[in-house]
DNA sequence: TCAAAAGTGTTGCTGCTACACCCATGC
DNA sequence: GCATGGGTGTAGCAGCAACACTTTTGA
């Protein structure tokens, strides 16, 4: 076999090939909380430990299409906001072999996802502040992911995938807060927001949380996109 | 053979095992402008075309390892700075067949690398605004790594690893106006660098750009390690 | 003496932070 | 009527951008 890959003069049987994963940090906005969905190993090594999602690439789908199709078979969502984080490659990262694993993260809609198919899979959300121990360098995936998660809601439209399509401004302000990791001011954020002019007033407001009732605003990504400038 | 691998139920048989390759985005600052190193193919495909110097990922090695060894064949340069891009793995971006390729960028001192390697490979500078045609997807690399190098180099102490060790602020402020794409106001850029207090003022001057002569600096590690603030 | 690059402070403005009270409603 | 969360405007401050002239020296 005389193929050549790439730039390089290396030949196909010269090469060490070596299994490529991905794993998905999949973030998720409830109660006030940002939480991950792990998955419960049922068998050795590490049983009981808990994990991100993640599986081996096939040979014909790209990465971004591999990580669609990971976060699909546990949770059943198509078309989700993934972004690529990092690309994990320690020598003995994995004790059970050598893996390199693409880390990417999601955001999905807690009320969405397919029970049953979290079920099988022996999964179940933690929030980000009680994390269980988890097997591998997983930690450090999910630090890194929450850190370019941090800088990309501050800098793009990306938090509303996180809500339903109608949400408060309440909701929202939470949600940044426990991304930021940090309180912010009522107004200085409402004012940042509405300067922004992406928000749709609705008229219908959600009394879920308080008597009084707040009003329900949505995206509008006509808008955003005629002058697309983020900045929080 | 049994081994599972992961957290994955998938037998070793069953893996599609793709070749994992690293390519190096190598810039340099020289002339008051910045520059790539790139590589010659002469082989075919695509002979005559430029491409970034890259090579397979060994079993044995980690990611940063093989960036590192990379680096290393093409300019005999040791203890580089080098980060992540970010991985590259559409599955028709090597026509020559499915390669998954991490893109690493390195900060290099054009005064030092051994100009014999650059030669054997047929390697040579070019300005990064008159970059030649290049393979594949790598234009797309140089983008991204431009891109988190614009990032960092406003957030961290990394642009010295561009310039010799005693350098004037006209070459610092040189090096940050054509990495950033824009011009600086020279008093404000000194007057953020003075506040910072992470340089040392030498006795010495520097006379090849000017008939009065530029003074010497030299980035103090220690002082920057007491207080990691850095912004540019 | 002039050309060319190095060096040096001040002012105005903008954008951010801090902050307190009224409203609507269910109980 | 009171407790709870929703909604609204302003003033001070800090940090950023804009800006011009003097110095040195080789040719």
């Amino acid at each position: 076999m005389e193929k050549r890959f790439g730039q390089s003069n290396i030949h196909y049987r010269d090469l060490d090939l070596i299994p490529l994963a991905v794993d998905c940090i999949i973030f998720g906005f409830n109660n006030n909380a940002l939480e991950l969905l792990l998955v419960h190993r049922n068998i050795e090594p590490k049983k009981g430990k808990w994990s991100l999602m993640g599986g081996f690439i096939k040979k014909e789908e790209g990465l971004h299409d591999a990580a669609h199709r990971i976060l699909f078979q546990l949770t059943g969502l198509n078309n989700i906001y993934m972004e690529q984080v990092e690309t994990f490659g320690d020598v003995d990262r994995d004790p059970g072999g050598r893996v390199v694993s693409v880390a990417y993260y999601a955001l999905i809609l807690k009320e969405e996802y397919n029970e049953k198919l979290v079920e099988e899979y022996n999964a179940s959300w933690f929030s980000l502040n009680e994390l269980p121990e988890m097997i591998f360098d997983h930690k450090t995936m999910v630090e890194k992911a929450l850190k370019r998660l941090q800088q990309k809601i501050k800098t793009g439209p990306i938090g509303f995938n996180l809500l339903p399509e109608k949400f408060t401004l309440p909701q929202l302000q939470s949600l940044y807060e426990v991304i930021l990791g940090e309180t912010l001011d009522k107004r200085n954020f409402r004012k940042k927001l509405f300067e922004l002019d992406i928000l749709e007033k609705l008229d219908e407001k959600d009394y879920s949380s308080s008597k009084k009732g707040a009003f329900l605003y949505r995206f509008n990504k006509e808008k955003y996109k005629s002058t697309p400038v983020f900045k929080m």
